[in-house]
DNA sequence: GTCCAGGAGCCAT
DNA sequence: ATGGCTCATGGA
């Protein structure tokens, strides 16, 4: 199967299992925790602990950056420096944005939220399993899933368990019945099929990334469960296509009530507004939309009606 | 009990 | 093209 865009995997037996990145303006809990990847865990000392290429990790936000620890020594980290998105000049992406207030409020409230970029197929087919999820409840799914299917992998000593994202070639063998058992409902027709595609290589979702955005997009909704939102979600996610906008529920909320208060817009009027709307990095203003959406104003079903004051 | 969730597929207009 | 219905599951 592929392996994604930073193909190798990450080697052992360097010389310490930390680093630091020296970064500003990214919050990191806010990047983790913002409904694009759903392994990450919350320690009580605030750090986050997951599994990222098949490699235990332990994240802490610093004063001047990203502390990182791993359960082994490893020769280097630019598989995780990628991951996390490091290099991005976040100033200069939301410098791009159009000057509107609810965008505007959306970035003074979430300022530091980065979009991550994952590994293709673990982020193809956890979106296989978010459609109408409550993100905690995807956690939970793909939690499961990665427990009984995935394999072990190292950790520190007195750590909890933790295993890789299942491979294709590990889904595309089990029925739909055992997938089912994780919880994932109507949806384990679709991961299987999807994985079957995956692993016997009629589909590639790494070598996505060589082609346009529109014939990328195409090709993900040749998959069963794979509509355009979901196929957006890969495509920003994890290869890289920052004009692609997931048009989920939250943010057709956060666009109506922001954007077209009081007036009857219809799906593909959106589309086509977001379209032409957010610039060369709409992708990461829909994230900024959906976090500010999910964590501020439009939270408990408050009446926003207009973040940032007057339009 | 009722509602809803980072939707998609299918069928009737 | 567009609107309605159904799919399975769990938490509020």
């Amino acid at each position: 199967m592929s392996v994604g865009i930073c193909v190798e995997p990450p080697a052992q037996h360097g010389p310490v299992p930390r680093t630091h990145f020296a970064v500003r303006g990214y919050d990191l809990a806010a990047t983790l925790d913002s409904g694009q990847a759903f392994r990450w865990r919350a320690g009580p000392d605030g750090s986050w602990t997951g599994v990222v290429r098949g490699c235990w990790v332990r994240l802490r936000q610093t004063s001047d950056g990203i502390g990182a620890e791993a359960a082994l020594p490893l020769r280097h980290w630019h598989w995780l420096a990628d991951y996390l998105q490091v290099a991005v000049d976040l100033d200069a992406v939301l410098a791009t944005f159009p000057p509107d207030p609810p965008l505007r409020a959306a970035v003074r409230a979430c300022y530091g939220l980065r979009l991550l970029r994952q590994e293709p197929w673990e982020c193809l087919a956890s979106f296989i399993l978010s459609s109408t999820k409550r993100i905690g409840h995807i956690r939970q799914i793909v939690e499961r899933l990665c427990e009984r299917f995935g394999e072990p992998v190292a950790v520190p000593p007195g750590e909890r368990p933790a295993y890789a994202f299942p491979t294709a070639e590990r889904i595309a063998r089990l029925n739909a019945r055992a997938l089912r058992a994780c919880g994932m409902g109507f949806r384990a027709p679709y991961l299987l099929e999807t994985a079957r595609r995956v692993a016997d290589g009629r589909f590639d979702p790494a070598a996505l990334s060589a082609l346009g955005l529109e014939a990328a997009r195409a090709r993900l909704c040749e998959l069963p469960g794979v509509g355009a939102k979901i196929a957006d979600c890969v495509l920003l996610f994890a290869l890289g296509f920052e004009r692609a906008f997931p048009l989920d529920v939250w943010v057709q909320r956060a666009l109506r009530e922001w954007y077209f208060p009081r007036q009857r817009v219809r799906p593909a009027a959106l589309r086509a507004f977001v379209e032409t709307h957010f610039g060369p990095h709409a992708g990461y203003a829909q994230q900024y939309l959906f976090h500010f959406m999910r964590t501020g104003a439009g939270r408990a079903s408050g009446r926003a009606p207009c973040p940032g004051g007057a339009r």
